[in-house]
DNA sequence: TTAGGGATAACT
DNA sequence: AGTTATCCCTAA
């Protein structure tokens, strides 16, 4: 078991008898009344927290996914074979029979099926050539979990040199048997952020692939309702408002206000918010949970310290108010001249509207990931009331 | 998808 | 306290 003194606890940032996650490279250090969960040792007493094991349970379940997809494909050629093999099968039964024939006439080519041919294989052929396709089917309908589970059991049960991978998988399971729903669920789809730790959110934008990023977008468009006190009629209309787009985060402003200085002490310069090359963003996806995203991509480095891992939890707060609004981005010069020129590209004579997705992607390098369309109209309406 | 209008954090 | 810049919602 991993504990160690010298670590601060993620949670309450004190000291004393800490779990130390395990797992290569991860910096939580928590007590284990500070959970919030049951602690999770490997068979050799190690500590893993709980989004290194999700982490995991991802890995694993993408891998037994994969398996379940080779296995069916497997099925589906056997399948193939032997229906063709039971047709022909049945053709030469049913002509055999027709001609009153001796079963044993039939063609050397199908030797090997006709000598088990009795009343329990043709049962079996009756069978193959009904049932199982239905089945086969039916699963292609069913949902993907269904299938994956009914492939599963397959597997499970006639596992010749199983998949390490799946006995993997299959591990994890057990060790998940009391009811946590991490491999019970689709792990992909699972994650729920109301009662999550959110120091894991933290680690998961360490590893910012594109599912993650789906989950987070989930978790964004899912959570975020004010908590706490009463609040005013405005801000309950602004919450409202906040709560169809972006993620719920208490924090302070300083980071922003601080940018915003930036900015205007520069002038020039191009403060925006930090450029990682990211994928586009979707249209679906919350500008505030971007920044957020990608406030948390420039911490990584932050947050694999364990010196600091609660700062991180501050800054990464800093994106959006309680609300849910996201806080003021000052557009940079570079900004408003990717914006003039992307105006003066599009813009169409006769023409009224302005298409504020084209202009966006025309400058994508240029304007901060989280600006949206309506963001470049409203500037350009500013400006132009300048 | 866009325009227009309202709300409000941040600034002066 | 007033103003501005940005964000957000809604209707078309």
């Amino acid at each position: 078991m991993d504990r160690s003194e010298k670590h601060l606890c993620i949670k309450c940032n004190e000291g004393g008898n800490l779990l130390v996650c395990s797992e290569n490279g991860c910096p939580l250090a928590i007590h284990e009344g500070c959970m919030g969960c049951p602690a999770r040792f490997d068979d050799a007493g190690r500590f893993y927290c709980p989004y290194c094991l999700y982490k995991q349970a991802v890995a694993e379940s993408r891998q037994a996914r994969e398996y379940a997809l080779a296995r069916k494909k497997a099925l589906l050629n056997f399948m193939d074979e032997e229906m063709m093999g039971s047709e022909q099968h049945l053709e030469e039964i049913k002509r055999a029979e027709a001609d009153g024939h001796d079963r044993s006439k039939v063609s050397p080519a199908n030797a090997d099926v006709t000598t088990c041919d009795d009343g329990e294989s043709r049962g079996k052929v009756d069978a193959i050539l009904n049932k199982p396709v239905l089945d086969v089917e039916h699963q292609s309908s069913s949902s993907e979990e269904e299938k994956i589970q009914e492939e599963e059991s397959h597997a499970s049960t006639g596992s010749e040199g199983q998949d390490p991978s799946l006995e993997m998988y299959e591990k994890e399971k057990i060790r998940n048997a009391e009811g946590k729903k991490i491999q019970e669920e689709d792990p992909e789809t699972s994650a729920t952020s109301s009662d999550r730790d959110p120091s894991l959110k933290m680690h998961e934008d360490k590893n910012c692939n594109p599912e993650e990023e789906q989950i987070q977008e989930e978790e964004c468009e899912t959570s975020s309702a004010p908590t706490g006190e009463d609040p005013s009629p405005t801000v309950h209309a602004r919450a409202k408002r906040g709560f169809k787009r972006s993620v719920q985060i208490n924090g302070d402003s300083e980071t922003f206000s601080l940018q915003r200085k930036l900015v205007k002490q520069n002038d020039k310069s191009k403060v925006t918010t930090p450029t990682v090359n990211h994928p586009r963003r979707s249209s679906r996806r919350s500008s505030s949970a971007l920044r957020t995203a990608e406030m948390l991509n420039d911490k990584v480095d932050a947050s694999r310290s364990l010196k600091q891992p609660r700062q991180s939890l501050v800054k990464l707060a800093n994106y959006t108010f309680s609300t849910g609004k996201r806080k003021r981005l000052l557009w940079t010069e570079e900004e408003e001249e990717t914006l003039k020129a992307g105006v003066q590209k599009y813009s169409t004579e006769g023409n009224k509207n302005l298409p504020w997705t084209k202009i966006l992607d025309f400058g994508q390098h240029k304007f901060d990931r989280t600006r949206t369309p309506s963001d470049l109209k409203d500037k350009w309406r500013n400006m132009m009331a300048k």
